[in-house]
DNA sequence: GTCTATACAAAGATAGAC
DNA sequence: GTCTATCTTTGTATAGAC
């Protein structure tokens, strides 16, 4: 599957996502303002309602762009034929540690599902569009990984897929206020032990 | 260790404490306010400040309370030396899955994670509690089952315990977007599946 | 303990000048 | 595109009557 890239937008506008997303992933949807982005970009709150009309539309243009990033990322990942399915995992996992090395953030979707509740119902829509595309993804590597001899799985892959994605994202949140960085590389390492073939085989001789 | 109880409160205090988890819990502590509280609990906003001085103190009594029922539970579901450590992982389970009926409910500790930063600090330190409690608990049980025989690991049980308890974490944020309750069930299998001596030894052969 | 009334700040949003 | 100015609503919080 080929996506399209979001369609060229003008440089504040751009500026704004980029600053309005980090706000999201530190402090939370509700917690972030149009104020909070001004004083960042050092323009007036008006001038934002300029390029997005309301706080609802930011935020639905935030996601989407994420959302698109993040699909064409995967589809990347998985092109390549390559690859073992260990590598994919550890790719996949890679944009996690990345955002845990920023101190307080955590995933945007897992952010705004937080407080889905308090929010417009056209984000949540996105959200769940972001959740069942990665564990869709994982689920589709982890029975490669089978097929290929690489893996063991405990059950099926769909079920350790939810399992997986669920860890990765909860990783962050316990990290995020723990403030404790190896919560995130030992999460990664045990899963990756978990469906390693080789090291299952193992456990299970001791 | 033995926890006391709480020292008594009002009714109406008791109340006010019971409605203001349950809207953290769904719509997040930014976003609930004391006129939620009010319009539940058919009293005016003024009223509420009598109890709580500041919504800052009642968050953290809400959390204190949390936590205390928690660590009772724990404690309780320990104690009994003639339990299984895989009775014991269940009983753990148990307010997860309990949890999750309720349509949008996360864990409330898990809600205030995904607000941290915009937080006042004293909610931080209960929340960091909260979490190296039962990461500790876990991996607790999981030495105990390794060491009766009941569960192989793919790592250290403290590692194995930072993995279940975010995906537990995780499963309910993913659960409450998706609206799907087998998530929860799902990731709760899996879990069990992957310490479990006997499934793991089969999975090797396979 | 609960009420009315009010203070004060911050939020999202719009109108219209430049 | 950005500004100033303003509107409206909502938030936390306090004072003081009952």
């Amino acid at each position: 599957m080929k996506r399209p890239a979001t369609r060229a937008r003008s440089e504040t506008a751009e500026e704004i996502l980029d600053i309005a997303q980090a706000l999201i992933q530190s402090r939370g949807y509700s917690a972030f303002s149009y104020q909070d982005i001004a004083d960042a970009l050092k323009i007036r709150k008006a001038s934002i309602h300029y390029h997005f009309a309301s706080k609802t539309e930011l935020g639905m243009a935030v996601i989407d762009r994420y959302v698109g990033n993040f699909g064409r990322a995967l589809d990347e990942i998985a092109a390549d034929a390559q690859r073992s399915s260990m590598e994919m995992l550890d790719l996949y996992a890679a944009p996690y540690l990345e955002v845990a090395r920023s101190r307080d953030k955590v995933c945007l979707c897992g952010a705004i599902a937080g407080e889905m509740l308090a929010l417009p119902a056209e984000l949540r829509k996105r959200v769940d569009r972001f959740f069942k595309q990665h564990q869709t993804w994982l689920a589709e590597i982890l029975a490669r990984g089978v097929a290929r001899g690489e893996f063991t799985l405990a059950d099926t892959p769909a079920k350790v897929a939810r399992m997986m994605f669920g860890a990765l994202q909860g990783a962050l949140l316990v990290k995020r206020t723990t403030g404790d960085a190896s919560q995130l590389h030992d999460v990664i390492a045990v899963l990756k032990a978990q469906v390693s073939a080789q090291v299952m085989a193992q456990a299970a001789k001791a």
